[in-house]
RNA sequence: GGCGGAGUAGCUCAGCUGGUUAGAGCGGCGGAAUCAUAAUCCGUAGGUCGGGGGUUCAAGUCCCUCCUCCGCUACCA
């Protein structure tokens, strides 16, 4: 069997709809996750939502709903937006599924059990939009003296009862884990920020509530309902089966990676990890923070009215080409911008234009001139191999290696070097004129270009995995010849000659964008 | 205030441990071709590499300083 690989996306929190920074998660967990199976790997992905909390009570009840139904609306639409997107996930998990409680009061037992739990009072300064308690000191003065958070959300005097995690028991644990494991926190700077928030002492953590109960019940202790946190990093386990010994979980955890937004990583890289020590669970491989997402380089917000929504984008524009404009334009772990006018003008430049119309060209051509028949010819050239060399080069190496890195974008940009390697041989070999002087160099010609363009087709798939799909379609290559490992299945174009299959005059795969008059 | 990022051609960005005339894509301009989704290919564009100073035979690439933007964090009030 071959190796397991467990990915997951953060769980989102569906008090509202799923916006654009959602599908980018989702879409590059998801190339990892396809691209790891390509490389022939096991692979798990797990992605959810997290419902629990007062926030979502609040809303259902504004709205005249009941929670748990208005929660099944919300994170249907999240559930849609995978769908949507051709997101490839294996388990999609809600915290108020019954498994997830059962995971989560097994990761609380565990963690009791380690002594690591206390019952204390918690007094201060509580903000329900933020579900968190704030010190004095940071609070701020807004309109009419009323006490504001950090995050500019009103706060009010609270005492409450609360379970303690021993946060600060682990801060050597912690040093330690991240000297040991230079990858556990990625991208670097990212790394940087925890470091220095965990060497300047942690506190122990308020991990559950009693001010709502809409949440995970805390064994034991009626009234109390467990932290927001400590419920939704469990996702992770529970999406896999956890507690069941016999489930995936035994197969899959601990995660090789988690895909998460920069905003988060602490509690992904401090406070995750943490918990799973004192569960004496096996910790995760690395935590990926990776950017955001800003719209025309201003940062999205209700307020300024510029929240897209990304099923309008993937229905305007096509889901590949959202993906591929995604993958290829934001450099993974950086902060990206959009427009309409930077995705029709990616899409069209690499996708309709080089690729698309490199493929269009050469497949209406030995339709029309072959009858579909596909080229054989002796009448190779040193240019061929040159082709191919290069071609093969991009894929097997240049393409495998910046994926695995998650550097989509610098993947991709080798991808396209080798696109652009085709469409100048093909113009530097012009088939439409051997075709007079020479047939059979001509049909040397064609069969080159099938071959590189198999190569690319079957390299970019994990980004565009649809189109990529039916380009293969079209040049007849059949579904169990489309891994990574083909990609070095020399023998594959004499096999596919002598079964017969012939090239039907295509249909374009990627369509020129347009843009309207309001981009 | 501290720490960390970023500031390179009109636009989006590459430039690792310092070393030939600073690169790519897009856009713009000129040309070729006409198989193809009016797509492609070739050539071209002369940017003081945020400002200033320094180290070096040699600096986007190291050091100092200043400016702007961003993130994390602290504190004053």
């Amino acid at each position: 069997m071959s190796e397991p690989f467990y990915i997951t996306t953060a769980i989102a929190y569906p008090n509202g709809r799923p916006h654009i920074g959602h599908a980018y998660e989702a879409i590059a967990t998801d190339a990892i996750a396809r691209f790891q199976r390509l490389m022939g790997r096991d692979v798990r992905m797990v992605t959810g939502t997290d419902e629990h909390g007062l926030k979502m009570a609040q809303t259902a009840r504004a709205a005249g709903r009941e929670t748990l139904e208005f929660a099944d609306e919300m994170s249907s639409y999240f559930r849609q937006m995978c769908a949507g997107l051709d997101i490839s996930n294996d388990v999609f998990m809600r915290t108020s599924d019954a498994k997830h409680h059962e995971a989560s009061i097994a990761l609380w037992k565990a963690m009791e059990a380690k002594g690591d739990l206390y019952l204390d009072r918690y007094e201060g300064w509580y903000s329900v939009r933020d579900e968190a308690f704030y010190g004095e000191e940071e609070l701020t003065e807004g309109e009419g003296g009323v006490k504001l958070s950090p995050q500019g959300t009103p706060v009010e005097w609270t005492v409450e009862e609360s379970w303690f995690f021993r946060l600060s028991k682990y801060q050597d644990a912690l040093l330690k884990l991240y000297s040991e494991n230079p990858d556990f926190i990625r991208p670097e700077s990212r790394k940087n920020e925890v470091l220095r928030f965990v060497e300047g002492g942690l506190k122990d953590l308020s991990v559950s509530r009693t001010s709502f109960d809409w949440g995970v019940p805390v064994p034991g202790s009626p009234g109390h309902v467990m932290y927001v946190w400590v419920d939704a990093l469990t996702t992770y386990l529970s999406g896999l089966g956890f507690p069941d010994q016999n489930s995936d979980y035994a197969r899959f955890w601990p995660a090789n990676v988690h895909i998460i937004g920069k905003d988060i990583v602490r509690f992904h890289a401090v406070y995750w990890p943490a918990f799973l020590m004192s569960a004496d669970l096996p910790l995760p491989q690395q935590v990926f923070g990776h950017g955001f997402l800003l719209n025309r380089g201003e940062k999205m917000s209700k307020s300024l009215g510029n929240v897209v929504d990304p099923m309008e984008l993937a229905e305007r524009f096509g889901v590949d080409a959202l993906r591929y404009f995604l993958m290829r334009e934001v450099s993974f772990g950086q902060d990206g911008t959009y427009s309409a006018e930077a995705i029709v003008s990616r899409v069209n430049a690499d996708l309709a234009n080089s690729f698309g119309n490199l493929a269009q060209r050469t497949l209406s051509f030995i339709s029309k001139n072959l009858e579909g028949r596909l080229p054989q010819s002796d009448v190779k050239a040193a240019e061929d191999e040159e082709l191919l060399a290069l071609v093969d080069d991009a894929c097997r190496n240049d393409v495998t290696r910046e994926f695995a890195a998650f550097a989509f974008s610098q993947g991709l940009d080798s991808w396209m070097r080798a696109v652009f390697a085709c469409n100048q041989y093909i113009d530097a070999q012009a088939p439409w004129a051997l075709r007079k002087t020479d047939p059979a160099r001509m049909e040397a010609v064609l069969e080159t270009l099938l071959r590189a363009m198999r190569s690319l087709a079957i390299a970019v798939q994990p980004v565009i995995p649809t189109s990529a799909s039916k380009l293969l379609d079209q040049l007849g290559i059949e579904a169990h010849g489309r891994d990574y490992a083909a990609l070095n299945d020399q023998d594959y174009y004499a096999r596919l000659a002598s079964s017969g299959v012939t090239i039907a005059p295509p249909t374009p795969i990627f369509p020129r964008l347009e843009l309207t008059a309001e981009d």
